[in-house]
DNA sequence: TCCCATATCT
DNA sequence: AAGATATGGG
């Protein structure tokens, strides 16, 4: 197996790895595979001794390998630990493929730590994106898929754009104003330890590719004046386009506002998202501008003409918009 | 040199 | 589809 360090100080060494397991019959198989693989290995059984281990000879070691069992110390808050203290990335391990689980070894740690356990890729690192100072990022090489099932932490680096996380990137957007908006400015406010900058930019160019695509369909509808607000085929457009772009309507929309019309003349930007969802029994059109957090409809299957500012509250547009989601918070 | 917007890749 | 990465320009 080929080792491939990316600071050319240690390049003639063997990348140092600690295992940590206290299950007597996998340790060795671990140690095995990866002095396999030209890995230097040292293993400990519990976590107590592999801090030891680290304080005696701490930045010898390049990379920390720990099994997530529940005892004192579990994996887990090892990893943090060893994060924290040791600046070594440290790699989970567990046989529990159950998600929260999973999701558990993810969330102690940052987006960039978890780079350094083996995920950055070469121009990442060229670019100067941070590996632990001192310390040399790595990639472990392609291995077969059949040992992969093992290692908690993805092949791949890939920040989920969650719910929270978009509804902080929202408000951030909030704060600055959307004009003023940029990258950079909403990747200040965001404050999330581990997302990058250029995470915000892609999910920046997504989003406002929604919001142009909504924003077009959307203007089929906007209307000048009351009255025209009532056109015909208005809600075949909108429920035409709905289906595409439904991840993100899965955003919490708070305040409602006032006519429809009027929303549509008073935004500067054309942010407005059109809707189409039954609440109550009631078709409706929902214009959305998720950027202001606020909502406005107006009911098109109500055969009385008058464009209600209906009672329909956030909570139950939420309801007819509602799909189950996973959401880890940060 | 940074960082934005856009294009392209996975 | 969604997120990462490459590119060109200010």
């Amino acid at each position: 197996m080929e080792v491939e360090t990316h600071m050319s100080f240690r390049t003639a060494e063997k990348i140092s790895i600690l295992v940590v397991d206290d299950d007597a019959a996998f340790l060795p198989v671990v140690a095995g595979i990866l002095k396999k693989c030209n890995y230097q290995v040292v293993t400990v059984k519990y976590p107590i001794d592999a801090l030891s281990k680290l304080k005696i000879k701490g930045d010898s070691f390049d990379l920390v390998v720990t099994d997530v069992h529940k005892s004192d110390m579990n994996g887990f808050e090892l990893q943090q630990v060893i994060t924290q203290a040791f600046e070594i990335p440290v790699l989970s391990m567990s046989a529990d493929d159950k998600e929260g689980t999973i999701l558990k070894g993810l969330k102690g740690v940052s987006v960039d730590d978890q780079r350094d356990q083996g995920l950055c890729t070469a121009s990442q690192v060229k670019r100067g994106k941070k590996p632990a100072p001192g310390k040399s990022a790595m990639k472990l090489g392609k291995q077969g898929k059949d040992n992969s099932a093992n290692f908690v932490l993805p092949t791949k680096s890939q920040i989920i754009w969650t719910e929270a996380l978009h509804n902080a990137f929202l408000e951030a957007i909030r704060n600055i104003g959307f004009d003023k908006a940029v990258p950079k400015k909403i990747h200040e406010h965001m404050k999330v330890p581990g997302l990058t900058r250029e995470n915000v930019a892609s999910h920046w160019q997504k989003y406002r590719i929604y919001l142009r695509r909504v924003t077009d369909a959307s203007s089929s509808i906007q209307v000048p004046d009351i009255n025209l607000a009532s056109k015909a085929n208005q809600s075949t457009i909108a429920s035409g386009t709905l289906g595409k772009h439904r991840q993100f309507h899965q955003e919490n929309f708070g305040v409602q506002c006032s006519v429809p019309s009027l929303l549509i003349h008073t935004t500067g930007y054309r942010t407005g998202s059109l809707q189409h969802l039954k609440n109550k029994g009631k078709e409706v059109d929902v214009v959305l501008d998720p950027v202001r957090n606020f909502s406005v409809f107006r009911n098109v299957s109500a055969t009385q003409g008058s464009q209600g500012i209906g009672d329909l509250s956030a909570s139950s547009i939420n309801q007819g918009n509602d799909q189950p989601h996973q959401v880890y918070t940060f």
